[in-house]
DNA sequence: CAGACTCTCTACCAAGTGGTAGACGACGGC
DNA sequence: GCCGTCGTCTACCACTTGGTAGAGAGTCTG
């Protein structure tokens, strides 16, 4: 049968495993466990526990990436549009796979140099999100603001989330996947309201 | 010389080293050498590492508890300007002890116990910040809007930014104190536009 | 002083960690 | 048929982990 690489499958089982308990309390051994391997054949495809952490940041980064920058890319005009477009899609990998949340709640604690690596890549995104919000407040199509700010506040509202699902059930919603997607249809039109012209 | 009390100072130590590395990533052996004591000791005091943890918690969540309800209850009767102490009030811990931030990155993680008890202690107040904001729009001296997505937006970009101060950098701003603060500032008067009648 | 209590210590343990060395079978090319 | 490569395995290692047992020093109370 043409069963999945083992590769694929051991970065499969990583994401989730990191992304849900975190990357220091999940050994390769468990990793191994879930992919029905033994420790070994996982140290044979990444040599070393941090080779591992910096492949899946890597896989999990060019997913983002080009869902995205396909977002940003999006044809409509109306600027409220577009920006609900690419809050949709920021969220969209994080609804699919909820374990990418968790993963971003790691990055503080991982090697610097990987997280480093890891922004320089998302930088070029922000970057042209803050260019575009600057160039539609100069034409007058939204409301003065901060460009940077919203762009922090996007980032830090997903991670937020991400870091504490628990804050979901906290303002007394659920903290499953419908109450993800209400906090996302929510913050859409909040954002929209505080950036209409 | 009247030393503080090595109870005292393990919990001091515990919050910075758990806040900055990790519950997971530190061991007791670390907070022990880092107190200048043995981690026989530190297992005298706190019978487990969970424990400990649990410890902690409380003691962070008391001081939270305590500055963020004296803000709720300022006297101040315009609604914004309220609405600005309470802010004010929730990042005025985490500027003093960043590691506060590094720990609320850790609830996803921990016992959900230990969490749920948190939780339950937390709430009462995140209530009464939604029945005053549902109050005062009902009134109309704010800007209708789900006071429970403004509650959860709030909280969200605190564990957020908590979760990776490397966002700052990623929209250009530094990640130090005086980044978080112009965030916060900036924050407030977003809020501010957004919920203004 | 005697005895209890408080606190920190040394010594130890079983279990688990990331990682190395190398054997073993399957497979393809020659 | 033979050889090398690939992928997984068993066996092992040095080290760290959270936790136990109990000794012993210091102090307070009688």
């Amino acid at each position: 049968m043409p069963e999945r690489p083992t590769r694929e499958r051991i970065l499969d089982e990583a994401v989730d495993l990191f992304g849900f308990r975190g990357v220091e309390a999940v050994s390769l051994d468990e990793i191994a466990r879930a992919v029905g391997v033994r420790k070994q054949s996982v140290l044979y495809w990444f040599p070393s526990k941090e080779a591992l952490v910096a492949a899946v940041l890597d896989t999990v980064a060019d997913e983002l990436i080009v869902v995205i920058s396909a977002a940003i890319r999006a044809s409509d005009d109306d600027p409220l549009v577009r920006i609900d477009a690419v809050i949709r899609a920021v969220f969209g990998p994080a609804v699919r796979r909820p374990a990418l949340l968790g993963l971003v709640r790691e990055l503080g604690r991982l090697d610097p140099e990987l997280v480093d690596r890891l922004r320089s890549r998302v930088q070029p995104l922000v970057e042209a999100c803050v260019r575009y919000l600057e160039d539609e407040m100069g034409r007058g199509r939204l409301r003065r603001a901060d460009p940077r700010l919203v762009a922090a506040l996007a980032y830090a509202t997903v991670t937020g989330i991400a870091t504490e699902p628990e804050a979901l059930e906290t303002v007394g919603w659920q903290r499953d996947l419908a109450g993800l997607r209400r906090l996302r249809d929510e913050l859409r039109s909040f954002i929209r309201a505080a950036l209409a012209p």
